[in-house]
DNA sequence: ATTAATTTAGTACAAATGTACTAAAAAGAA
DNA sequence: TTCTTTTTAGTACATTTGTACTAAATTAAT
């Protein structure tokens, strides 16, 4: 990619993330690289596009994700939503206003929706095999697993909406605190055995029983 | 109140509900009601202002819930987050800028990071109250109850957003959605006893054992 | 009825923003 | 070299927005 493309996709996220986007103007993009706002219209022809370019980029680095599997069912089920969160906090801008983007952005919205339902699907039929495995316990209300899905995903999306709602900046500690939430989000749909496994990923969460 | 102070606030709130704060400019709001633009300047010397009086609106409403409460003690506590999410529809401008407002008013985000831990407080000694009462189990995890409050915070919070980047339209329906997400959550911590007081409240959700 | 206070309308302005347009400079191809 | 294409800079403009300011109109008070 054409190396002043690619410092203005760099340059964007980067004040994105750290002012907002609607704080970040075309001028402000390109006073910070040192490039004229001509320069960067000849690139990216309108502020959205920016965007959209930004979306495929981080869309495209969480599927990588799921491409990688681990050995050990349990763990590595518990490390994706760890593995998302820290994709995500690379682009927290767009999650910060997810909303507004998706208002105003007809192409990432259908996007983002397609998305969402693949995503569905992959959950559920992972969820299947950990069923499987002895690991997940079976279903006992009516779509409970497709209801935890709903829930999960929309932890992991406005997480950082949470967080910065109350603190006055968002830093990478708040990865931590958003693993402890997903995992007792799972604990009760483990079964005993999975439960003995989860006291030895996460010894720090156990209770002391007197 | 001064009926066109009023007149103001419900039609902001109309407005912002329908279009979205960002949308939504001085004179929008002074052109729909019909008045000058220097005579809402009168009422509200900014646009801050407006949004800040909503707010506060909506922190009554919300206030005024906890005040009643009901016999059946399973059934009102689910009852509560229903009759939140219903008066934050009527808010849900609010809800869908969360982060954006709060990072430019630092008032209202001051005033909410306290409710939220007075809310938690509240929250956990409710759950201390349904746990003596043989509802709730007692927790098996560190943390454990504080962890679903976050997590029901969350959900609150941001349930309209979620909905909002998937679909066109935001409707008064979205809220049944709600309630079945949120039951689902409290479910796993029920007591076998409660569960079966569960059955009857929501029979829809049983599974039909084979 | 006169005065004072409140409420309303209208105008004007400065700042910011997205974007269109032109021309120069740089790079590549023949 | 000469010609074309790509890249960059600079200027200019229309629009919007929040807001300040003035004066008229209305209401309340004495």
């Amino acid at each position: 990619m054409n190396p002043t493309k690619q410092k203005i996709l760099i340059t964007s996220l980067s004040l994105f993330n750290s002012a907002g986007i609607s704080n970040v103007s075309l001028r402000t993009i390109a006073d910070e690289i040192g490039i004229s706002v001509g320069n960067l219209q000849y690139h990216f022809k309108k502020r959205e596009d920016i965007i959209e370019a930004l979306y495929f980029q981080l869309v495209e680095k969480i599927d990588s994700i799921f491409l990688i599997t681990g050995n050990d069912l349990l763990k590595s089920f518990f490390n994706i939503s760890t593995e998302i969160i820290t994709i995500f906090y690379e682009y927290h801008f767009f999650l910060l206003d997810f909303v507004t983007i998706t208002r105003s952005n007809q192409k990432i919205k259908q996007h983002y929706s397609e998305l969402s339902k693949q995503r569905e699907l992959a959950s559920l039929s992972m969820l299947a095999v950990l069923i499987k495995n002895g690991l997940f316990r079976e279903e006992v209300l009516k779509d409970e697993y497709r209801s935890l899905f709903k829930r999960m995903e929309i932890l992991i999306n406005f997480w950082f909406s949470s967080i910065l709602i109350q603190a006055d900046v968002l830093s990478k500690e708040s990865i931590q605190g958003f693993s402890l939430l997903i995992s007792q989000n799972m604990y009760p749909y483990l079964t005993d055995d999975a439960k003995k496994q989860y006291a030895i990923i996460f010894p720090s969460q156990s209770l002391n029983k007197q």
